[in-house]
DNA sequence: ATACTGCCGTTACATAAATCACAGCGTGAA
DNA sequence: TTCACGCTGTGATTTATGTAACGGCAGTAT
């Protein structure tokens, strides 16, 4: 039962959430109260009760939230069912990081391949990752059941590209390239803009 | 006139529009409709008439927005007076990504310096940039007079680092690890969490 | 000269997001 | 057993953000 009407933004938190609750979990926490975990994930406390809200888990007034329980929930509200596969298109910089620090660190997102259109970025493994030539891109996607997709090539490229993924079926698209992509109704996309991102800082900097 | 009064999501898309002018520009395009241009990137006709409003530049009916004119007005809202020194705190792969990124290709914002704490990593000019060991950090900052910094550190030493950096008088974070930052009042922090858009942008493709 | 045609600037409205505030309840102490 | 405490869940409120609507004006054609 993933609510779609859920807003990107509580989702966002919820994957904080989860992580943090993670590492409570090693260090043998049991329980947090809304107030104590709000400290730690940067947010206010009727935040979090309120997003916690979203995945359907309830704490109790006395102990807070159980955190095993609590990152369970949001586990099964997160995750598909089955576990997303992912690609990466473009191995420079950006994507290379991607694939660093993604790699066996997730249980249910997958990155299976990844695609470059230079022949001395493909066909080697990359972090754990096979590299594809970008034109075995539209077989890979179908054999590799690929649904999500991260866009790291050079701006002038982005578009056509997932304007591909897309035609293939890629239903979600992270894009670092310095571009916004347009995708049909359906397809969820975030731009992540490094330029602007500094610049939005160096703005509020002064 | 810096208005700090306005929302960072205006500032980011001002960002935006500055560099898809700049490359309207290159196409010889003399004037745009707040119509079309809003198409180019990727926002409505209402909201970019809106933002333009906030850098108090007036378009005209017949033209729309003299390309070069807005461009350099929103120059003139959003750059400080003197150019920005930024710092890039790891020399993994996101530092690496955000120094071939931005090298050389902004005029008020300069990446004066990197840093690590890999004698590997340090003692060299990586994408341009020289990169010091992370001892130097409080002499550096103020002998190059940085006021921006980017961090790419794992999230067990982020917030250490944070707080050094805004010890020494930085005052604008883009935080590239998994991890919130907690800053002091008049320092702005923008988290960017790969890991969380990656699961943000899979919860939203099925 | 004058009426007409778009488009911009701006105000008013709608929607989304975050915060506030309080009722309800389980627990521990008296 | 009863009371008081403190935390959660949630409706109400406030604040941010985006959208719609319309007056006014520069230019053009008649």
């Amino acid at each position: 039962m993933p609510d779609i009407n859920t807003s990107p933004k509580t989702v966002g938190r919820l994957s904080l959430y989860r992580r943090v609750l993670d590492r409570l979990a090693v260090q043998d926490v049991a329980s947090v109260y809304s107030h104590d975990f709000a400290e730690a994930v940067g947010a206010s406390a009727a935040q979090v009760r309120r997003d916690v809200m979203a995945v359907g888990y309830a704490g109790s007034p006395t102990r807070g939230y159980v955190v095993a329980e609590l990152a369970e929930s949001i586990g099964r509200y997160l995750d598909a069912p089955k576990p997303q596969n992912v690609a990466v298109i473009g191995v420079g910089n950006i994507g290379r990081a991607v694939l660093s620090y993604f790699t066996g660190r997730h249980s249910n997102l997958k990155i299976v391949a990844a695609f470059d259109c230079d022949p001395l970025r493909t066909g080697r493994v990359v972090h754990g990752v096979r590299s594809y030539d970008i034109a075995e891109l539209t077989q890979r996607i179908e054999e590799l059941r690929i649904t999500v997709a991260v866009v790291a090539v050079p701006a002038s490229e982005a578009q056509a590209v997932a304007d591909r993924l897309i035609a293939n079926g890629v239903r979600g698209l992270l894009n670092f390239a310095p571009t916004p992509l347009r995708a049909t109704e359906g397809v969820y996309v975030e731009d992540v803009d490094i330029t602007t991102l500094i610049e939005k800082v160096a703005f509020f900097a002064r």
